[in-house]
DNA sequence: TTTATTTATCGTAATATTGCAATATACAAA
DNA sequence: TTTGTATATTGCAATATTACGATAAATAAA
């Protein structure tokens, strides 16, 4: 086994799994801080800054890019990563629908 | 390899990688939506709405309650389990943290 | 006490994820 | 064209996660 279920959940359930799975790493999480808070998004930047291998960057970039999270920009050799705010704002959505729901009964 | 090189990320990074885990599996998600909205959230009636064996929905809900975000009280012979409010406030709270910080350049 | 019920744990098999060296690809500069 | 630079991809090894049968543990009921 190890094969998670997908049909057996609704389609809301597999899409905030999915959207997890993007923060479910501290290298992603680390990738996205820096996106937000740096003039520079260059891909060769972000891996001198997190200490992982390029290869190991370009794979999570990739995740994040899967997942319509960020966008990537092609200048010359090197490539510009960015938020993709349209796609951030929806995730938040999406989020904060789940956390705020109301409990209907707490009996612990 | 294959090892998560916690030690290089910040202890927020990581701790919003932890939690992220929590929702990273369409059964944890669904367990918690049956947590939020049910009247009854017996540990047996879980297994029955969500469509997995008795040992994975028990692992799942250690999972969940390692992290904090449930509780569980047992009841006889059967456990009651329900949303542990102050620590959802307080993930909730991580995480808004990290969803609206503001893009300083965004160039793509 | 015996039996039934409920949940947790153990053991195991299978898939998924992570990390990186090596290499490929793409473009810029000489 | 050749060389250098930057990123993506491939292949592989190792760890992590998922799923579940079997079984243990704990309590309730008979």
């Amino acid at each position: 086994m190890g094969l998670t279920k997908s049909e057996i959940f609704t389609d809301v359930q597999n899409e905030i799994a999915s959207l997890a799975k993007a923060f479910a790493h501290p290298a992603r999480v680390a990738i996205l801080h820096q996106l937000f808070k740096s003039n520079s998004c260059i891909c060769g930047d972000l891996v001198d800054e997190i200490g992982l291998a390029q290869a190991t960057i370009s794979q999570h970039l990739k995740e994040l890019k899967n997942l319509g999270l960020i966008k990537g920009n092609i200048e010359g050799t090197s490539v510009c990563y960015c938020i993709n705010e349209e796609r951030w704002e929806e995730m938040k959505e999406i989020f904060s629908s789940f956390f705020n729901q109301n409990i209907k009964t707490n009996c612990c």
